[in-house]
RNA sequence: GGGCUCAUAGCUCAGUUGGUUAGAGCGUUGCGUUGACAUCGCAAAGGUCAGAGGUUCAAGUCCUCUUGGGCCCACCA
């Protein structure tokens, strides 16, 4: 007994429940199982501050589809989840929230600010987890990882100390970016360049005077400096000029007065500086630029940097001591003005980076970091990509990711924070800044160089990524051996899962984390961490800005999943991608979703209604041969299989929304109204019931990784083998039952039917008795019997119950004619209607029909197609020649007939 | 400065290795439906594929340039 399908699809009824079977039931989890091949993806981790948005919801989708088409496939399919403890973000987030209680982080001192990081995290950290249930995602949850897990910071540790051994980690004072509101270094990837309006400013600095001169050298007063950042100038140790620069030659080797501070300063040459940017000379302030800090190694200049970590001033900048960076500039060039100075203020687009947390304006600021070398490591990274061992979709992104690889720079690691991987670095006090330094896995009780047990840890933790880099394998635990606390064995979930199959991400991270993560792979295991990669777009909003919760422009999926159901909001987002595009979303985008979805319900009710069970408990295709079935059964079957060969062509090519499409259209247009209409009057038929409810199941199953709640439910409904959908086999593909011939008979039936609805239309005839006449050709056996075998649904799809198909053309006297496919279609027109108006319609069918001609004609004049053109594309506009001068004749045929 | 990407129906977009009749969803218009579904069905209108040149027997598709959006990278003070 078959459970009755409601007449409502109600998606929040069904949604919960099964996923919930389906989790009870382990059927998420996946262990090493050598019979089978593993599939692996896994999940791009989330921030534990993260709350889900559109774009996890497009990503997860994608990822949930590939998991879910391999576990069906017979693949041990894993899906690895987990978050990320995202340092900063975290970290401010927690600040907020004990803000609240009056409290700053320092009030509570590290380790009590780490513990409320803990608690936050407990309480608030897997909201997103609990999110991606309601999407339907079949993450492994049993494996559910933590960047900060206790056994994860052993792999973070594991690599620091690998790294450092091998010297590709070291410790140097640089110019970093440096984040004055986080009070942190940040890595280059995470100080974006924005472009900002602001000033060029031409300062003067003045000539010293009692130098060295020659008898009549004319030399200016001043230099003129330009710059955008005028507070920096407090701690320029030079001025550099180019070399060949003719208007400064005499000047260098002179001494400038740096004015406010009046420290001497040289003049430098250097062909660095661009003569044709500003003034050609240039204030060097080696502590506060990247390019002066270069020059100062090379001219052997002074390092001053003149502020605080949070960008006020400090001591070295004499009277502006205190004063914030942009309020000293603005008093630096008041000052300046007044001792005439400033020359004058252009304005000046110029980019500067931001903190890609909070957004200030970053300060390239001198200051002791660790970084990692990385030119070593990507260079086997590079080589796995170009060899082709790893590739990109779309592959676009194979260039972006060569071009940064080959121009890659070191790797500031060291953060200033504190919610983070500590480094495993410790200091000797009673050794210098350079032999103090103790790498170690753990806290050395003494200086295995003096002795000293006054050792202590260094304060900063690394970069997030530094761990996120690791997720391809530090989630099964490398380098541990033997059980891992999930009872795991880890070297064998290493060997077995490693290297997973395909990684789907967003092109923001490529830099960030999908190029580290195949530099540790390969530095680490040996071997690439995945093969595939495929690289979604943004999701946006009908602007096309991006969908970010600080623009108040987003669409939540939650309220999506209330509205229309999971099953909606995943299907429309994916066929409305494609591969690689962004996506401009709105709300009314998700209608077609859920309409799909009441459709797929609304047709598995009415087969439900009409279906005896009994007549699909055995397999009786056993008892009959293809070719006893009707040409709709086999039409439908064979549509089906070409649908899902398509299906798994596009999957295999992360075409997604050409498989949702194919799919859509196929159960929509070709089962629903096709199908089911035609087979509607004679249902019981045995062989309709058992190809009607064969379909209907396999679509489920084929439709089930797009949509898995409602395919669930409806399966459920129907007979079935086995507990669940999601762990049924996806359909074989049977290639022989493909019938190109039985499509293209169906395909004369559906024009002729249309035909006679146009023809009705056109004539304005309301339904009922419409008398019409198919004349066929008497040497046309073909077409005959093709219509004659099939009337029965032709007519009454055509609500043409008095159709007759007949031999010869017999005149009815006025009579409205289409030509098709070699047939007339003719309705008498009965003294209705006006004949001049069909006349005319006649001759611009005639007219068109001949243009057509023309341009057939012309092509085969052309020896050139007749001769280069492969012969199968000859052949076919033979045809369709052949077939247009036909059509001509009998049109005038016709229409001369009307002067009878 | 270098690179990528987009411009196709009123709107939002598909269109894979070039093949001659360029598709979908939404919208519009007309018709229809008393038991699968109005979250429906049948139809229609609507496109010189941004512009110019080139390659080719054949270009929405490949190449060059132009125009106009979007994005990324880079040390121009």
């Amino acid at each position: 007994m078959m459970d009755e399908i409601s007449k409502q699809y109600s998606p929040k009824d069904v949604e919960e429940r099964w996923y919930k079977f389906w989790e009870d039931r382990g059927f998420f989890s996946s262990r090493v199982n050598w019979k089978k091949k593993p599939f692996v993806v896994l999940i791009p981790p989330p921030n534990v501050t993260g709350i889900l948005h559109m774009g996890h919801a497009l990503n997860n989708t994608f990822q949930d589809i590939l998991i879910r088409y391999h576990r069906m496939k017979g693949f041990e399919s894993l899906w690895m989840p987990g978050t990320d403890h995202a340092g900063i973000a975290t970290q401010n987030v927690v600040e907020k929230s004990i803000a609240k209680e009056g409290l700053k982080r320092q009030d509570l001192g590290r380790e009590k600010f780490i513990e409320r990081v803990w608690l936050w995290k407990e309480k608030y950290g897997s909201t997103i987890i609990h999110q991606l249930r309601k999407i339907g995602a079949s993450c492994d949850w049993s494996r559910l990882r933590f960047t900060m897990d206790e056994e994860y910071s052993k792999s973070v540790v594991e690599v620091f100390l690998r790294l450092y051994e091998k010297g590709l980690i070291y410790r140097g004072s640089y110019i970093i970016n440096w984040c004055p509101r986080c009070h942190t270094a940040l890595s280059d990837e995470e100080a974006a360049h924005q472009p900002l309006k602001g000033n060029l400013y031409y300062l003067r600095y003045p000539l010293s005077r009692g130098l060295p001169s020659v008898p009549g050298e004319d030399l200016p007063e001043y230099v003129v400096v330009a710059t955008t950042r005028p507070e920096t100038m407090l701690g320029d140790t030079a001025i550099a000029v180019n070399p060949k620069d003719k208007r400064y030659k005499k000047l260098v080797g002179k001494t400038v007065t740096l004015p406010l501070i009046n420290r001497q300063i040289k003049i430098i040459a250097d062909s660095m500086v661009d003569m044709e940017f500003g003034t050609g000379a240039v204030k060097v302030t080696p502590a506060h630029d990247p390019n002066d800090y270069a020059l100062g190694k090379k001219h052997n200049l002074e390092f001053i940097n003149v502020m605080h970590p949070d960008a006020r001033m400090n001591a070295s900048a004499g009277k502006y001591e205190g004063l914030e960076r942009f309020k000293a500039r603005e008093k630096i060039l008041e000052d300046l003005k007044g001792m005439g100075l400033l020359e004058k203020i252009a304005p000046h687009e110029l980019s500067a980076g931001h903190c890609y947390r909070c957004h200030t304006i970053v300060e390239p600021y001198l200051s002791k970091q660790w970084f990692v070398k990385m030119a070593p490591l990507a260079k086997p990274a590079i080589k796995a990509v170009k060899e082709g061992k790893i590739k990109f979709y779309p592959a676009r992104w194979t260039k972006v990711y060569l071009n940064w690889m080959e121009n890659i720079q070191d790797w500031c690691i060291s953060r200033q924070i504190w919610w983070g991987h500590r480094l495993p670095v410790y200091y000797c006090k009673g050794c210098n800044d350079e032999t103090g330094v103790i790498v170690s896995r753990v806290k050395p009780k003494r200086c295995p160089k003096c002795g000293s047990a006054d050792i202590y840890q260094d304060e900063d933790v690394l970069d997030t990524w530094f761990s996120s880099w690791l997720w391809p394998f530090a989630t099964f635990y490398w380098p541990q051996k033997g059980l891992s606390p999930k009872g795991a064995l880890c070297e064998e979930d290493l060997r077995y899962f490693y290297p997973t199959s395909t990684l789907v991400t967003a092109a923001e991270i490529i830099f960030f984390w999908v190029a580290r993560m195949i530099m540790a792979g390969i530095e680490f295991q040996g071997k690439i961490p995945f093969k595939d990669i495929y690289i979604h777009g943004t999701v946006r909003d009908a602007e096309g800005k991006k969908m970010s919760k600080s623009l108040g422009n987003s669409i939540d999926p939650l309220e999506v999943i209330k509205e229309y159901g999971s099953d909606a909001l995943r299907f429309s987002l994916i066929s409305i991608t494609a591969q690689g595009q962004d996506v401009f979303l709105s709300k009314e985008r998700f209608e077609q979703g859920r309409n799909f979805a009441n459709k797929i319900w609304n047709a598995s009710r009415f087969i439900q209604m009409n279906l005896n069970p009994d007549s699909v408990n055995l397999d009786l295709c056993v008892f009959f041969k293809k070719e006893d079935l009707s040409l709709v059964n086999r039409w439908i079957l064979s549509r089906f299989y070409s649908t899902l060969s398509e299906v798994e062509k596009y999957l295999d090519k992360f075409r997604f929304n050409e498989a949702a499409n194919s799919l859509y259209a196929f159960f929509w247009h070709e089962f629903c109204d096709w199908y089911l209409e035609i087979i509607k009057p004679d249902i019981r038929n045995p062989h309709n019931q058992l190809i009607m409810y064969k379909i209907l199941e396999k679509s489920l199953r084929v439709m089930h990784p797009f949509m898995p709640f409602i395919t669930e439910e409806i399966w459920q409904k129907f007979p079935h083998e086995g507990e669940s959908i999601m762990v049924s086999s996806w359909p074989h593909l049977q290639k022989q039952i493909i019938d190109k011939k039985a499509e293209k008979e169906m395909s004369v039936i559906f024009e002729v039917i249309a035909c006679i609805r146009n023809m009705r239309l056109a004539l304005e005839i309301p339904s009922g008795s419409l008398d019409v006449s198919v004349k066929i050709c008497p040497s046309d056996n073909h077409n005959r019997i093709l219509l004659e075998s099939n009337l029965e649904y032709i007519k009454s799809l055509s609500r043409a119950p008095n159709l007759i198909i007949e031999e010869r053309y017999r005149a009815l006297g006025k009579e409205y004619v289409n030509v098709l496919s070699g047939m007339h279609i003719s309705i008498p027109l009965q003294g209705l209607v006006d004949i001049e108006s069909y006349k005319v319609k006649i001759d611009n069918k005639i007219l068109k029909a001949q243009s057509d001609i023309r341009a057939k004609k012309s092509l085969f004049s052309n020896k050139d197609f007749i001769n280069k053109a492969p012969q199968e594309i000859v052949e076919a506009e033979k045809e369709k020649l052949t077939a247009l001068e036909k059509e001509v004749q009998k049109l005038r045929g016709v229409r001369d007939g009307f002067k009878a």
